[in-house]
DNA sequence: CTATCAACTTGCATATTGCAAGTTGATAGG
DNA sequence: CCTATCAACTTGCAATATGCAAGTTGATAG
């Protein structure tokens, strides 16, 4: 019931990635997690798009059940748990940084959002380094 | 009521990007442009995942709206219709090879379709220099 | 044993998807 | 000019998914 991709996959690498993350929400929320540093469902809940949180409960299941992230008890606080994600899901750091830089280049907008842009652009690697090391870059 | 998108965007790269291809058919269909050589209507439709002829026509309206694809006539067939990549789909190559590359890391499939992920692991330079000068590179 | 609060679940209206079948329109052949 | 052809779509409709608002859960602090 939490499948997500009722149609058989093909077999190929990007029909695969689309069954993970191809919707409009799963690399939202990835990007919260590797870029904007949330850390717990309120955190999320809190982004800039306005994720309703049945929509997010059910992506973190999808998520979680694919390997992309995973949920630990907050030590500093009982109540809240913590999701991060897992190496398979920094590994999505290149990808993000393709997508930051093509949606950078042909997006109209040049909101304070568009940060993320000239952060990729002057200094991948780092951008990159930084998810792979689960550390917050800004914000 | 074709616009797709129907929240508002905040502005990031990512979710620019995500108006544009996010959902579980763009990138299927950029793939098959980009990738396997398709150029008309029935050449996408018997992709190997097997989108609806709806759902086809809906999103090729979506992604000529904005900018990924064009038609044009065939000189060499009346009857038939040539979509291809814009410059800004074309532009999609990078973030088309890091997604094959995580997907292919990470997918159990060895199918055949799994090729791609050889292509851009051996020669990536050569894979993304294909898409921009509007080859095929196989099948 | 009650209040608190992060993390969810539930109900329900609206929107999107997917299958199957039908339509359109330019022209080639009669 | 009239009919068959065929690529490229529409249309109808049932099944799913999405999104909003409101309610529930469960551990513990006081």
């Amino acid at each position: 019931m939490s499948t997500k991709s009722k149609r058989n996959l093909s077999g190929c690498p990007i029909d695969y990635a689309l069954s993970v993350l191809g919707d409009r929400w799963s690399l939202i929320i990835v990007r919260d997690l590797a870029i904007r540093g949330a850390k717990t469902y309120a955190e999320l809940l809190d982004g800039w798009e306005g994720i309703s949180t049945n929509i997010l409960a059910q992506r973190m299941r999808h998520l979680e059940s694919n390997g992309i992230v995973e949920k630990r008890k907050n030590p500093a606080n009982w109540r809240s748990s913590i999701y991060e994600l897992t190496p398979k899901g920094r590994d999505l750091a290149p990808v993000l940084a393709e997508i930051i830089l093509w949606g950078g280049a042909y997006n109209e907008s040049d909101s304070p959002k568009n940060e993320a842009y000239d952060t990729v652009k002057s200094d991948r690697a780092k951008f990159e380094a930084a998810i792979r090391e689960n550390d917050e870059i800004a914000q």
